[in-house]
DNA sequence: TTGAAAGCGCTAACAC
DNA sequence: GTGTTAGCGCTTTCAA
């Protein structure tokens, strides 16, 4: 039925060949048989299968690109990015939602290699991922989107340095009694927001006790949970959330209470997701940069394709750099208002004295410098 | 390198089509042969190649998904779902993003159909797709998502309920100056919305002036226009927003502006998206029903797929029923209150009497019949 | 410039 | 039960 390079070269009476030499400009034709070739393929809308032209080549042109989800603000715009790029480079993407299922996850990861997909983009769903020692067995060349893994290429968001910016923001807002809605890591990504986020209060003495920090389930519910914060004494007068949808529960109760952001409270979420910017005022976040990841990880995965056996490309781990979006949800601290220290203590305070200008508080405070 | 059936079956000292007979249990295999053939495969870690069984049998178990994009919430609601039941009746998701592009979306659907899908999910970008009318060169079935084509198989809400259950309910709350935040229709969905709002008003007597319509582009910023419809007199009492997203505008720019949702004015949006729930108070909003849609879409192109060339099903077209969440965003007509009638003439009132009961105002109403 | 022939990895008659 | 063989639709030497 269906129109085949055969029959093709059949109607324009020439040897299949010829036709595959057309399609492929591999070899120059005679202006006569071009022409006649052109007008069997019309004549049949003869379309090439790809399935054995890849078949043939030891090559599909697509990509298997597994992740949790993609409702998700931060996947789904991962995900879109992701795609684009690969249409761009000339790649189909072959999607699979894991759903957060490490069993899924796994046999996902089989399938798109039974497949022959060139190359993997991966967003492992959890620690408990069993991909990464499974790839051993695996030929085909994968790169860890949004996570790290030794020894493996990679390309994530720098989530140490966006903790520290959000508590820098904070501290130098002049922020003392600070809570955390603090994520229950899945991934070690939370963790260390919340690390970078501690390592930078305590550079201007600050210390964030147990009693501050709400965890659980990184998801709304944990932040409705920002009540049991507001009961202590001092209240914190600003909260750091692991991410904007936790923000955004958290955000909700306090309106729901009749709290006033920023005034009563500030509130520092991290992604920036879309709905972030809609808020009234608008939520005060460590963006992540999306298309930066999407992009590099596609980009790191082409060239490992096209590398093939010969060089491949050095980098193995690529970290980028998130960004403060200054908005308004936070403020600087209010003189008297909650949270000032009582009878001149300042309950979280372990260190005596801290840094009075920015400059010194930056000084030797990172890891890595901060970008701006 | 890679092991093939033919390295797998020289291993286990048997003939290429015992290993496959052993892969697919398309034939009883000796217990000794059986076991063979399983340790050659450990011992290779073979692995099928579908893209050579797809050759083979003419049938790649993959299906096309092409969408204008995943990270606006409801396509990617629909995409998650879709991408989910393909898994379970286990077909490979090929994503393709239009970008709202016709070109683009034309140039993806052609290259599924090269790479053979078994069938094709379209939600195609806009009245301009030429997709429809190059139908007939596609042998690959199609089905439609949210969006109906003459004789062919689709799947969609049923935009015009939608719309009356939004005006019934602002109707039935007493509100009698409504405006109407109108996106411009890409696509006929957004027209029928509206249709179906001003078909159910005129049950109650009502007609929307254009002054209290803004149209535009359906986005944040039509939201935002609201402003223009605020300085009417008499201000209107209702908003009926044809999405979400629109309603999220102009929410932001009534807080901005110091009104108070529902007390004094009352706002319906349509889809109900995720963040609807989470806006304080929550919104009132016409709820698609995703995951039916999503879910029915594939499980009509799967009987097609299946059906092969034999009974085709004979439902063409799916159309879901949307229903009315109630929720805060909306209230009664404060007596008294802005937009009553001046002088005893209510100006957006062109019949004279309005139904007195829900019962009357929904007889004869409907097109089809409210599902409550 | 064009054609013949082999083969990518698999399955499915059909024979034994 | 198991093996032989042909062929899915394509590309690619190699020869003419």
């Amino acid at each position: 039925m269906k129109a085949t390079i055969r029959s093709v070269a059949k109607l324009a009476g020439v040897a299949p060949s010829t036709v595959s030499h057309y399609l492929n400009q591999t070899a120059p034709l005679s202006a006569a048989t071009a022409k006649s070739v052109e007008e069997a393929i019309a004549a049949l809308n003869y379309r090439v299968n790809l399935g054995a032209r890849s078949l043939r080549l030891r090559k599909t042109n697509s990509i298997g690109v597994v992740i949790p989800n993609i409702t998700s603000p931060f996947f789904g715009e991962i995900a879109a990015v992701m795609e684009n790029r690969l249409w761009e480079r000339g790649f189909q993407t072959l999607l699979c939602i894991s759903e957060r299922s490490p069993e899924r996850e796994l046999s996902q990861v089989a399938h798109l290699v039974s497949r022959q997909v060139d190359g993997i983009l991966l967003v492992y769903c959890s620690q408990k991922s069993r991909v990464a020692e499974t790839l051993s067995d695996i030929s085909v060349p994968i790169v860890f989107v949004d996570r790290r893994v030794p020894d493996q290429y990679s390309v994530c968001t720098d989530n140490f340095l966006g903790g520290r910016l959000a508590g820098r923001h904070l501290a130098t807002l002049g922020h003392r009694v600070i809570g955390l809605l603090c994520g229950e890591p899945s991934v070690e990504n939370v963790a260390e927001r919340i690390q970078g986020f501690q390592v930078e209060l305590q550079r201007f003495g600050l210390e964030i006790p147990e009693a501050y920090k709400a965890k659980g389930r990184q998801d709304l519910q944990l932040g409705l949970r920002i009540t049991d914060l507001l009961q202590l004494d001092p209240r914190p007068t600003a909260i750091f959330a692991t991410n904007d949808i936790v923000a955004i529960g958290a955000w909700r109760k306090l309106v729901e209470s009749g709290f006033r952001i920023p005034r009563d409270i500030s509130i520092v979420g991290f992604d920036d997701i879309a709905i972030s910017r809609f808020l009234v005022p608008p939520l005060t976040t460590v963006a992540q940069p999306y298309r930066e990841i999407g992009a590099k990880a596609v980009e790191l995965l082409v060239d490992l394709v096209q590398a093939g056996e010969t060089g491949k490309p050095a980098q193995e781990n690529v970290i980028l750099a998130p960004t403060l979006k200054i908005r308004g949800s936070t403020a600087p601290l209010k003189k008297g208002g909650a949270g000032k220290a009582i009878d001149g203590r300042l309950p979280q305070r372990t260190k005596p004295v801290p840094p009075k200008s920015k400059r010194s508080s930056r000084k030797g405070a990172s890891r890595r410098p901060f970008k701006s």
